[in-house]
RNA sequence: GGUGGGUUCGUAUAACGGCUAGUACUCAAGAUUUUCAUUCUUGCAAUAGGAGUUCGAUUCUCCUACCCACUACCA
């Protein structure tokens, strides 16, 4: 039995989407459990589409999530151009392959499964238009091709000359009729096709010398020698064609096996999650921020706080589960849970809340000193230097509080720096001048055990008392506990709170 | 329109054709906490609809409805 091989194949058209992270993590699992290679191509065959910096965001993206491929990129992200042992079919970039795609295109034309068209991009559209208006949609196939300018329909000479003279002309794929193509997928079992519904797709292009997704997909998985592709539900209706195509090359025993993910839905209503709905949530839809070339940001995962490993975590669990209750995996115990037939059939809503929670336990299993370390450079950010240590032991005391790092100086702010002003709800509702007074008397004159003895003695309402004192030491009633903060900023620095609040506040 | 895929609490999901349809997130209530948060307990909440097969259907079959994807010289 061949060794297992998977592929991720996006294409640098622009930063990827979570659901394209969760594609090649299911792929990067895959291969891991298999004791396989989990391989990175990047699928740039329309040079219109070209977005600069996409691929090295995905590559990064990957990275950041700890999905490192065992081919295609090296783990300092570089894209391999030349074939090594390690690499042995380099380049994985499908623009620097263009010499390769043209021969299978041919050969296919030879063989009779495809055929040259010379129908230009305003025909084509002219026909569209023209079906439209009748309310019809117009589709290159067996019943339309007869009437196209086609190596079918001119005749050879004609064909030799255009071939010869014109650069604008495609190879399409000849789609045959009256046959069921007969499919089976991992995840949805079997599906079968009538061949009549299908068109004659566009395998290569001779304006710009390159192939189309389906010839290039085909070719490099066979090249690449692929045993499984996984990728996005989106695909499967093009996967009669691909099989067929196998089979027009005569590789059918070597076909890969095929595993079509569930979509990616957007949180509320219908349809697949874009970009927009993020904007408009309040969530990222990226793995990293994203900035397009025309300057518009997107928000990502890392730079909202998420640590990777619950970024995995949670998407890991979007379409797929371990059919036990456990729902915090290591990627390392991904791999070994993981299995495709536990993955859903239908489309998964995104749930923003859960992708929190997520982050809220991981937040939890990290250590005070991992946690202080990643909060530090926040703090010299706020203008605060503060010793490691010491941030440590605030750690300690906050992270039961926090989603994010980020949350840590919402949270605890007031420990580094005195309050500035005081919520107002807050001083109304609490502040009563001679209360406050008397509180601050009792502190004067002791410590804050005496002052829980004078309340009590004095039968003060302890909340009232308390949250008045909370409000100068912190600037808000709630918060942490008053000895708790005590603690940490000592009894002078409190002392001196509670006095500049009664001036403020009289 | 055509083709394909899909449908269990609001969301993610569990349930060899067989327990009162389970769990997590969210939400609500209570307990704990000097406040808030945490924590703990409890609760709300689902098999899209209709036929059929079966002793028995969330599970198998068919029909209907709804949703999604695809329908480019894009991937």
């Amino acid at each position: 039995m061949s060794k297992t091989r998977v592929r991720f194949a996006p294409s640098p058209t622009g930063p990827l989407h979570m659901g394209g992270v969760r594609t090649a993590l299911y792929n990067y699992l895959f291969a891991k459990q298999h004791g396989g290679d989990f391989i990175l191509r990047i699928e740039d065959t329309d040079s219109n589409r070209f977005v600069p910096g996409a691929e090295e965001y995905i590559i990064e993206s990957l990275r950041w999530c700890g999905i490192f491929p065992d081919e295609g990129v090296t783990p300092d992200g570089k894209v391999v151009e030349t074939a090594s042992p390690e690499h042995p079919h380099a380049p994985y970039r499908q623009s620097q392959r263009r010499s390769i795609y043209r021969q299978y295109a041919e050969q296919l034309v030879a063989s009779g499964h495809a055929y040259y068209a010379f129908d230009s991009a305003e025909e084509l559209e002219k026909v569209r238009t023209e079906a439209e208006s009748k309310g019809q949609t117009f589709i290159y196939n067996h019943l339309t091709r007869g009437s196209l300018r086609n190596s079918l329909t001119l005749p050879p000479a004609e064909v030799e000359r255009l071939l010869a003279e014109r650069t604008d002309w495609t190879v399409r794929f000849l789609m045959p009729e009256g046959r069921v193509v007969e499919m089976d997928d991992l995840i949805r079992g079997h599906i079968s096709v009538d061949t009549a519904t299908l068109d004659d797709k566009v395998l290569w292009k001779r304006a710009d010398e390159l192939p189309t997704y389906h010839l290039a997909n085909i070719v490099d998985d066979h090249l690449m020698e692929i045993t499984e592709v996984i990728r996005g539900e989106e695909w499967l209706p093009s996967l009669p064609l691909h099989y067929l195509l196998y089979e027009a090359f005569g590789w059918q025993d070597s076909q890969p096996r095929f595993a079509h993910l569930p979509l990616l839905l957007k949180p509320v209503g219908n349809g697949k999650l874009s970009k927009r709905d993020g904007d408009k949530l309040g969530f990222p839809v990226f793995p990293l921020r994203w900035t397009s070339p025309a300057g518009e940001t997107s928000r990502g995962y890392r730079e909202d706080g998420y640590f990777p490993e619950a970024f995995v975590n949670l998407l890991a669990m979007l379409g797929w589960n371990p059919g036990t209750e456990q729902e915090i995996f290591s990627l390392a115990e991904l791999v070994e849970a993981f299995s495709l037939d536990k993955v859903g059939k239908a489309g998964a809503k995104f749930n923003p809340d859960k992708a929190k929670w997520f982050n809220r336990e991981y937040l939890r299993m990290k250590s005070d000193a991992e946690l202080a370390a990643l909060w530090l450079p926040l703090l010299k950010e706020k203008g605060v230097d503060a010793a490691p240590t010491f941030v440590e032991s605030v750690v300690a005391l906050i992270k039961e509080r926090a989603t994010f790092v980020q949350d840590f100086w919402d949270i605890a702010s007031y420990l580094f720096v005195a309050p500035t002003e005081y919520v107002q709800k807050d001083v109304d509702k609490f502040y009563k001048p001679e209360v406050f007074a008397m509180a601050l008397e009792a502190m004067e004159a002791s410590d804050a055990d005496t002052l829980e003895a004078y309340v009590r003695e004095h039968e003060m309402p302890m909340g009232k008392v308390m949250n008045c004192i909370r409000l100068a030491l912190s600037g808000a009633a709630s918060g942490l506990a008053i000895h708790d903060i005590m603690r940490f900023i000592g009894r002078d620095e409190s002392l001196a709170r509670l006095r500049r609040m009664q001036q403020k506040l009289g």
